[in-house]
DNA sequence: TTTAGCACTCCCTAACTTCGAGTGCTAATT
DNA sequence: AATTAGCACTCGAAGTTAGGGAGTGCTAAA
């Protein structure tokens, strides 16, 4: 791949690639020899250019429009050609501020974030709360509502909290609720959520419990109120994506819409992001989502020291301004990272 | 109002509308004096037609297009016209289904009547939360979750859960929270969320905690934990209002998007239909919002008891199912009301 | 190897035409 | 007196045509 192209030709690649973006109109050859820092005739850009489609990065409409580049060139543009640059002081100022003042709930601050990377990017900002599972157990709480149903209240080492209404088989009272929770935050503190599940499995098995239906029922009720939910996500800034030329076409539109709504067919490809720590970029088709088409998404995994634990980014059309966006993206999940810091 | 028009020119009017609710179309002579019931030729309803323009009933988009409800038509339609029928038997399963596969917690059942509104209606479902403030207190709890933080935990009768992240001056100790949760347990218990900030003024004067600086700590912690948070609005089944004919406009569109996004105008809306309970009907213009021309508003408060506890909906076109729509909120609301109530 | 020249392609736009649905008026009908 | 048939007229939607422009690919000259 790296000697396929000469540097002429990339530099005619990169050339057509930034124009579209800016003008999402198909790029002819004038226009390319014009662009600075070239200076060859249009006749000569026709030739490179006609190379080019035949390798599969660029395409045509038709024969009298100009050439649009395709998945395969912004790939190689986003793999070889593109310097990403700093991120510009304004902006950093600005997600900083963004992100800060939506307070210390980390809810608020993922919502908040994903439309702060909407406003900033002027695409979509999506962000995807930690898994819950990954967090550390703190505290657990039962609360009497009434008759026989009782509030769970579950805490993490960060400060997120979960809570389930569940239903009792008998009437419980208040010492009996207490020492359930004494002994439970006892037996479970400091361990992942993920881990709960196994952990109160063995517990009773144990003698301790065998003889005490209290703490049996105890870990009974636990078990209910750490029923998993699926991972939130946020997304901010839809609307954001009716100003792209592409998408004027309702039919499209629907569907993208539809998709946000749903956001379960999202979550599977921003799970395969979170896999491996760092920026991913999906490009159209990569995705391989029928939704995704014409639509990339950048995103960055936010971590607490070494652990992954979510994942945030931008959707946008493939002509999307990735020079711009991925410092954005990045710069804003290190920043995510540190504001979710246990301190 | 009522003598204004003879019984021919509402039958007619209550044509136009309802065929004009159907196609989208404007409504010509020749349709009306077709549809069943009436036996006019379509020179008599043109002359009838002309009659209702001018009342400012009908208007024409241009010479030789048919005519097309005004609001003002819509709102007589409303309040003269249309009979609301019962809500289909089906549609009653559907919307008791679709309402309790959300559980028991508040918040998931009122995202769930969000989506279902929508899907039932082939609108946009809007659901406003309780205010928070309405809700009795039941319990408070504070968790530390490392240093000088400390999560603060609001548990209302109806198990709606408020959490809020606070930081002391200094590092209480465990014994001191439960002494802390102890007091102010008891001395709010059963108050209404909204009186509890002047029930703390109140006791903070009060001799015993004059000497004692950890009550003082409590009631200063309770009174940060309580900062209000403006009431959430689900918004269920955006994508709907893509199919809309009236909105194909990408500008509209776009403003209607935003407005969804914000929420925050809509909510001033909404706040007012919560004033008066039972069901509210906002046309077009009446909303005095710019979003909502063309555009419609159903509501219907639900309820405790005596109490109005919030208020859901559906927003559709202007040429909307009246008929249809009005029992399924209705019923809904209904619906709500009960699964909310404290048993 | 690069470039100028040129014929050719194809979309876009605007102007024009046609067509049909619908109106308002008038005169005939009931 | 109310209703209806008849008819000329209006106006937008859809289809057609023609011109213009942007861009291409090829060929031959530099």
């Amino acid at each position: 791949m790296r000697d396929l192209l000469t540097e002429r030709s990339k530099q005619i690649l990169e050339a057509i690639i930034e124009d579209y973006i800016v003008t999402a109109e198909p790029v002819g050859s004038r226009t390319v020899s014009r662009s600075h820092g070239l200076s060859l005739s249009p006749a000569t850009v026709r030739n490179v250019m006609a190379d080019l489609e035949e390798l599969g990065f660029l395409a045509s409409p038709h024969t009298s429009a100009g050439r649009v580049p395709t998945d395969k060139a912004y790939r190689f543009y986003v793999d070889s050609l593109l310097e990403v640059r700093n991120i510009a002081r304004e902006e950093q100022e600005e997600i900083r501020k963004r992100c800060s003042l939506a307070g210390r709930d980390p809810g608020e601050v993922l919502r908040e974030t994903s439309r702060m990377l909407s406003s900033l990017s002027h695409y979509t900002g999506i962000v995807v709360a930690p898994r819950f599972t990954a967090n550390l157990f703190r505290h657990i709480e039962f609360i009497k509502l009434g008759g026989r149903r009782l509030l769970a209240i579950l805490v993490t080492h960060n400060g997120t909290v979960q809570n389930k209404v569940i239903e009792t088989d008998e009437e419980l009272h208040g010492a009996d609720l207490t020492r359930m929770c004494n002994y439970l935050n006892h037996l479970l503190r400091g361990l992942p959520i993920g881990r709960v599940k196994e952990k109160l499995l063995a517990e009773m098995q144990s003698e301790k419990v065998r003889y005490d239906a209290l703490l049996a029922q105890a870990l009974r009720l636990s078990q209910e109120s750490l029923s998993e939910t699926s991972s939130e996500v946020f997304i901010g800034g839809q609307a954001n994506i009716l100003e792209q030329p592409e998408f004027a076409d309702l039919t499209r539109m629907k569907e993208i819409f539809r998709a946000f709504e749903e956001k379960g067919r999202l979550l599977g490809l921003l799970d395969r992001c979170m896999e491996a720590e760092g920026i991913h970029i999906y490009i159209g088709a990569e995705a391989h989502l029928s939704e995704m088409a014409g639509m990339s998404l950048i995103t960055a995994t936010y971590m607490s020291g070494k652990d992954t634990l979510g994942v945030l980014g931008v959707i946008g059309p493939t002509r999307m301004g990735y020079a711009k966006v991925i410092p954005i993206v990045d710069y804003t999940a290190q920043l995510v990272s540190r504001l979710l810091e246990v301190d």
